[in-house]
RNA sequence: GGUGGAGUCGCCUAGUGGCCGAGGGCGCACGCCUCGAAAGCGUGUGUAGGGCAACCUACCGUGGGUUCAAAUCCCACCUCCACCGCCA
């Protein structure tokens, strides 16, 4: 949610930011008009009311005559005050649809532009170079018997898969790696429900009613989260947190679920787009002048990670128009897929700003004692699609994949063999 | 799923139609007292919107309704507690 007090002293900042986007500019003023005309249909039901209230008073010290005949002015007014309050009541309505539906203010910084718009910030570690035909992360998967796709379509169709033997150590050495580094960076771990009413969904900038990426089981009216984002944001609602505690991080371990709607033929081979994932998020509770700064720090652990799994990779900066409703900025990392000779998202760290906070009311208090919303920002620390770029860069010509030392703690195994040739 | 009980200002609690946005206690903040502290005394202490301001308006689990007037009466729902049933 945008702030409708900036929105009146700055509209111009706003219409910069929809550009930016790519997106329609004309909502602004639709949107200034609206809050003004609610704005005045409140403030004079707020004037009827207090007459209202005040003959109420007026009634109860009266009586015979005079106390009939302020009755029946007294019941001429509730019929005007409930009016007055539906007409209030309908463009408050209208007026908070309208500013939900608008994205956040992007970061000035930011690339405009859609989705090729991207800048490349940073290019690190060395693209391996195999003497041999490398092999695609599946083929490697299933001879490690490590991924088994073909099960996962049985049990559950497209887009599922089982890790088995390796491949579940692999990616629990992984998470547990990703864990440990943000506790010992301070991050509180949390393991949080995946399954939230439409007020967390909404809250955290989905659209339930239009987003068909969205998992929704209509018997509980609940959502199955994409990402952890949407539980840990979540979590501070409706409170008034103690700004010298800030910032609050977070570091949540879970299953996430996306339908993948309109991405038929995309991704079909292997585990790189899947329908159920695991994944370790950060998530920062701050205060929104230190945003973009936590920003680069969520940025810099993501970085860590990724050097401790020995992957190539770059950073992007991602265009404005490719941002998503609630982020004001947001760095992607992108690992080398040697398989396909490409860069692929491994992670995506965004700085939503107070966009999250005001929807869901995460509040501080300042240094003037007035509530303010905080800051909101998150990065991924790991995930499944992960092991895509580990076997395929850690691949040797007989099949077999090293693994990455900082994980062999974790994994167990300092090789991973191919139980079939 | 069934039955019973309960949801009021950070916490506990008073409040059964107007004098209640709401009393008391605890906690917290400030002041007095003290060498310092405790105790004691005094003052203050929710959130949001609007107004330069005095101030006005909304909110007593949520949503509807009755009434000139609702924390208070009625209806529905939600949550919590207890017991029963069911499942693991």
């Amino acid at each position: 949610m945008i702030d409708l007090r900036t929105l009146r002293e700055d509209p111009d900042r706003l219409r910069a930011s929809q550009r930016a986007r790519g997106e329609d500019d004309s909502i602004v003023d639709s949107l200034l008009a609206l809050d003004a005309s609610h704005r005045s249909a409140l403030s004079s039901f707020e004037s009827l009311r207090a007459e209202q209230k005040s003959m109420g008073k007026s009634v109860s010290r009266s009586s015979g005559a005079e106390k009939d005949a302020l009755l029946s002015r007294a019941k001429e007014l509730a019929t005007q005050v409930k009016a007055a309050e539906a007409e209030a009541e309908a463009l408050a309505g209208r007026l908070s649809a309208a500013a939900a539906a608008v994205p956040n203010l992007v970061e000035e910084a930011a690339p405009h532009g859609g989705e090729d718009d991207y800048v490349v910030l940073e290019e690190v570690g060395a693209k391996p170079s195999f003497d041999f035909e490398p092999r695609d992360h599946l083929e490697l998967g299933e001879r490690l018997g490590a991924i088994d796709t073909e099960r996962g379509a049985k049990v559950s169709g497209a887009r599922f898969f089982f890790l088995t033997g390796v491949g579940a150590r692999l990616q629990l050495g992984m998470l547990n790696l990703a864990m440990q580094q943000a506790v010992e960076a301070g991050f509180t771990p949390m393991i949080p429900p995946v399954l939230v009413k439409p007020d967390a969904m909404r809250g955290t900038g989905f659209q339930v009613e239009h987003d068909k990426e969205i998992y929704h089981l209509p018997e509980d009216d609940l959502y199955l989260v994409g990402t952890s984002e949407v539980p840990l944001a979540a979590y501070h609602a409706d409170e008034i947190l103690d700004a010298a505690a800030l910032p609050l991080r977070y570091a949540g371990w879970s299953s996430c679920f996306r339908r993948e709607a309109g991405s038929y033929g995309k991704d079909t081979r292997g585990i790189i787009r899947v329908h159920q994932f695991d994944k370790v998020e950060m998530f920062s509770f701050c205060r929104p002048e230190d945003a973009a700064e936590e920003h680069r720090r969520l940025l810099a652990w993501e970085q860590e990670m990724l050097a401790k799994v020995e992957l190539p990779y770059r950073v992007i900066d991602v265009a404005a128009g490719d941002l998503g409703t609630s982020a004001a900025r947001k760095f992607d990392c992108e690992a080398w897929i040697p398989s396909q000779g490409r860069y692929r998202e491994v992670t995506s760290t965004s700085n939503c700003t107070e966009f999250q906070a005001r929807r869901l009311s995460v509040r501080h208090r300042g240094e003037d004692g007035k509530t303010r919303p905080v800051a909101t920002l998150n990065g991924t620390l790991a995930t499944t699609r992960w092991i895509v770029a580990i076997l395929e860069n850690h691949q040797r010509a007989d099949g077999s994949v090293v693994v990455p030392a900082a994980l062999r703690p974790h994994v167990g195994l300092d090789v991973l063999e191919p139980v079939k040739k």
